[in-house]
DNA sequence: CTGAAAGCGCTTACAG
DNA sequence: CTGAAAGCGCTTACAG
């Protein structure tokens, strides 16, 4: 795999010697030419191949220095930029380009799965890493068929068992928001989630459910939210939980883009975080650590999944046997400044007091 | 060789015959070496052109989808991942396909631009958009020497003359960010620049200061701060500038980063946005719109840069005859809610109010 | 900066 | 079939 230093590029004339014949003969075999000795074509052949040689055109024109087709659902998250940088920094090492793509940029006429696997071939792709829920099991399928490495990151659902995959530890990184919170001294916990059918969002629910279980605190039906990964689903979820009766006291947010709408929203209705609501997000962004308070977040290694999913391909193209088609890194709660032990009950804060007392100040 | 006649295979001879040159003349022409004279190159190029000369790599490679090589510093910044967006929708609309690097994430060994270019002509790229303060004009020279179409997008400096480029109108915006807060009825109004060697916040802060002296408004020193295009220029000169027996009423920061520092310090000291002071931003990036409370801005059209850009290569690659080498698009103003008026003269906000009064609350 | 000359790597024509 | 020799197209080193 090292590109360092080579002795010297080995020549039709180093061939000839190494296989005991001229020059010329050793460029009829490369040719193609019929007037040579079996034998003797045998003998220059593995001569070749034990040099390595190359012939002028592919030392020049490199057709394909090695290349990683990246598709990506868009890159208006920082979730998506993220894994991005890890892809770029693993394909850099690596030597290898990154031809990269936005499905929701896709030109008029849009590839079916045969016709795009079978371009992905001739332009001589290496693999490819979806980071997008645009491909059914179907098209991912025409790629494995066609042999083309293929790894899906995160996926919102999981992928035909036969597909390599990257993730990260949804429940335990659930688990721990909750116990974060619960530790806190926190019993009234809501979970905003995203889509309710996305297989990520339930491992995180589930592992918040397992926490709550654990203290013997029951899992309230309204507090259990759903909508997209936007701060919109986040400002409408805040809504209704600060209408209820009997708000919660802290927040999980299933993703930190989620959290920043609670947080947008908070700040609109007077709430203080993390004096009267605490609130954790999901990701570990950069937008976590910059936003006003910094927020406590389970943290994915984003950039280690960009990564992961290079080297996922890089394993598959040299043949490796390969054990898990699945690989799930750690997630790790990073505690900032949007948590804190609830306000004694005395104290309860409620959507009453939110409006009126604050909202003009 | 039929002597006379042209046959099928133009070849360096040929060219050179042409041209009225040596062989080695063309053949440095051709691998882009700098010993040859201005007006001889022009003469063995326009050679070149006439024979439809192709290298021995050029005639053997199988024409392969066309794609551009995207340069950027990094994309930790929503302003560099808008302009990627606009290249990606472009060269989808184009069918080509976009190659992306990140001078941050380079591996080991950073190649020269000699060797650099090379690789571009041996991969086939049409072009390459560079969205990076990374290449010197020596670099970009390089690139212009062996023909491969360059796009310069928002340089921080001027490229040379030759280099083609896209930008915004930086001097304009500047003008009516000022203008603004002028309309609003401030007077001090403070400057928070990007780095002092940067041509674009120059011209930002030269557009602020023909604002402020149309209105007779002499520029304060002590009010124009410098500093790097990040968060923490806008934290680190909020505290200066708090810090003055005279505050700013208004500040303009030149770009929404430094802003958002701006507005992460102010939260931190209680002054209150816009109701203590009016902020403005420069970029127009999803932060402006998304950040509470949303900040006025600048709008930079950054998608339109990026499909600007992706424009410029495919008229050079058609050989069009292009007048201008450097389009400037149009920024424009989009207030939003961080600015107002200025308070009544007699509760004029000063730092030790900021100090004393409300830190605690 | 230019180009005659030498050189390089490969191919071709042909004698054996 | 094989390979010495001539040839081709391009590059390099260097004298002027």
């Amino acid at each position: 795999m090292t590109i360092g230093t080579k002795p010297s590029k080995p020549t039709l004339a180093a061939v000839a010697q190494e296989a005991g014949v001229s020059t010329p003969t050793v460029s009829k075999v490369i040719n193609g030419r019929e007037d040579v000795a079996d034998e003797t074509r045998a003998r220059v052949l593995a001569a070749l191949e034990r040099t390595g040689y190359k012939t002028p055109s592919q030392r020049r024109s490199v057709p394909s220095r090695r290349a990683v087709e990246a598709v990506f659902d868009s890159l208006n998250s920082a979730y998506a930029v993220e894994v991005l940088n890890g892809v770029l920094e693993q394909a850099a090492i690596a030597d290898m380009e990154v031809v990269l793509s936005v499905t929701s940029r896709q030109s008029g006429s849009p590839l079916g799965p045969e016709e795009r696997a079978q371009r992905l071939i001739d332009e001589g792709r290496s693999g490819m890493i979806v980071v997008t829920s645009a491909f059914n099991s179907g098209q991912l399928n025409a790629f494995q068929r066609r042999r083309i490495p293929i790894v899906v990151v995160d996926p919102l659902n999981p992928p035909p068992g036969d597909v390599f995959s990257v993730g990260a530890s949804n429940w335990a990184g659930g688990k721990a928001a909750a116990a974060h919170l619960l530790a806190l001294g926190h019993r009234r916990i809501a979970y905003i989630g995203g889509p309710e059918s996305a297989e990520c969002s339930q491992a995180r629910l589930h592992g918040y459910m397992a926490a709550l279980m654990a203290e013997g605190i029951s899992v309230q039906e309204e507090y259990v939210l759903a909508g997209p990964f936007r701060p919109s689903n986040g400002v409408q979820a805040m809504k209704s939980l600060l209408a209820l009766d009997d708000p919660p006291t802290a927040i999980f947010a299933a993703s930190d883009s989620i959290a920043l709408g609670v947080l947008a929203e908070a700040r609109r209705q007077n709430v203080r975080i993390p004096e009267e609501l605490s609130l954790v997000g999901f990701d570990g962004t950069h937008q976590a650590a910059e936003s006003v308070p910094p927020l406590t977040s389970v943290s994915q290694p984003l950039q280690d999944m960009g990564r992961s999913a290079v080297n996922f391909i890089l394993r598959q193209m040299n043949g490796e046997d390969i054990d898990s088609r699945r690989v799930e890194l750690a997630t790790h709660l990073v505690v900032r400044e949007s948590t804190a032990a609830p306000r004694p009950a005395a104290h309860r804060f409620t959507a009453k007091e939110a409006g009126a007392g604050n909202r003009g100040t």
